[in-house]
DNA sequence: GTTGAGCGTT
């Protein structure tokens, strides 16, 4: 080969830099991506035909067209435009699937008649669609309907239909709509970075027990420790080996044999300012999100 | 046994 070197660019217009060849005129995709990192091939405009060619890739060798490179300055390939929108799009989806944005989660229904049931409710709300779990609030000493509760869909596009029309169930009219404790995690921006790998199991029933905890969340990742309080508290703590695992769960609302609990970090109630916005109607979610980050600056011990 | 614009036994 009479070239020892050939020119190779970022692109057409760019100073070209020569990158060397091998003994048999070839050149590895490995010589260019050492001096343009992320390369995966080469391509030339064709004098014959002035349109852009690609240069022959066999398992990471380049072979030159014609068996001769020539004088022509190659132009670098990049996996990019494909790989930048696929990361693009995996993080849109990340950040949607943090944020709940296509995610179900609970529902409110307000107004519900004293006498509405569970499984009226059940039956009203799956002629929209599949729905995991439904709850009619009681007062626990009479039994007798708080006219609330909630419902939890499997399908997002079920949520939106049920959220965006009133209901009429057993002779009132209802609403469906994301209950306060979800505003938060719906305009919050992106959770710092937790440094424990303690969650804090909100809503628990006294029916479930720690193995039956541990057997759920073993599926996140593993479950180095399970705390329920006795007596009994209505909710419990999860450790994850993961603090990632931990922090990727918190403002879930999980179901655990059909009870939807909800995960928040597990830090003490003085220290916790979720605590202190999850139940103030007015508060402003950025102000919140803002205290939120501090609390991570002044960790405490745990509970 | 009561009620009605409400938010889930931390």
């Amino acid at each position: 080969m009479a070239e020892l070197y050939i020119r190779v660019g970022e692109d057409e217009n760019e100073e070209p830099m020569e990158i060397p060849s091998e003994d048999d005129g070839t050149v590895l995709l490995s010589t260019v991506a050492a001096q343009f990192p992320g390369a995966c091939g080469l391509r030339y405009r064709s004098p014959a035909s002035q349109c852009m060619r690609g240069v022959r890739l066999v398992e990471g060798i380049l072979h030159a067209p014609e068996n001769d490179w020539g004088s022509l300055v190659y132009v670098v390939n990049y996996p990019k435009d494909n790989k930048r929108k696929m990361d693009e799009m995996d993080a849109a989806s990340a950040v949607k699937m943090k944020r709940g944005i296509d995610r179900t989660s609970d529902l409110i229904i307000l107004g519900l008649p004293w006498k509405t049931s569970e499984q009226d409710l059940k039956d009203y709300f799956a002629t929209f669609g599949e729905v995991i779990m439904v709850q009619v609030k009681r007062d626990v000493k009479t039994g007798n309907s708080k006219g609330f509760g909630f419902v939890r869909f499997t399908e997002y596009e079920t949520q939106s239909k049920v959220i965006s029309q009133r209901h009429m169930i057993d002779g009132r009219w209802c609403d469906c709509k994301l209950p306060n404790s979800k505003v938060f995690n719906q305009y919050a921006g992106p959770d710092e970075p937790m440094r424990n790998c303690k969650i804090f199991v909100g809503r628990c029933t006294e029916d479930i027990t720690t193995d039956e905890l541990r057997q759920f969340f073993m599926q996140y990742g593993e479950v180095t420790d399970v705390f329920i309080p006795k007596p009994f508290r209505a909710f419990a703590f999860v450790t994850f080996s993961d603090d990632q695992v931990a922090s990727a769960l918190c403002g879930e609302d999980l179901i655990i044999k059909g009870v939807s609990v909800h995960i928040s970090n597990a830090e003490p109630k003085h220290n916790n300012i979720n605590q202190l916005f999850s139940n103030f109607p007015g508060r402003s979610p950025s102000l919140a999100a803002m205290f939120d980050r501090t609390q991570y600056r002044y960790p405490s011990s745990h509970v």
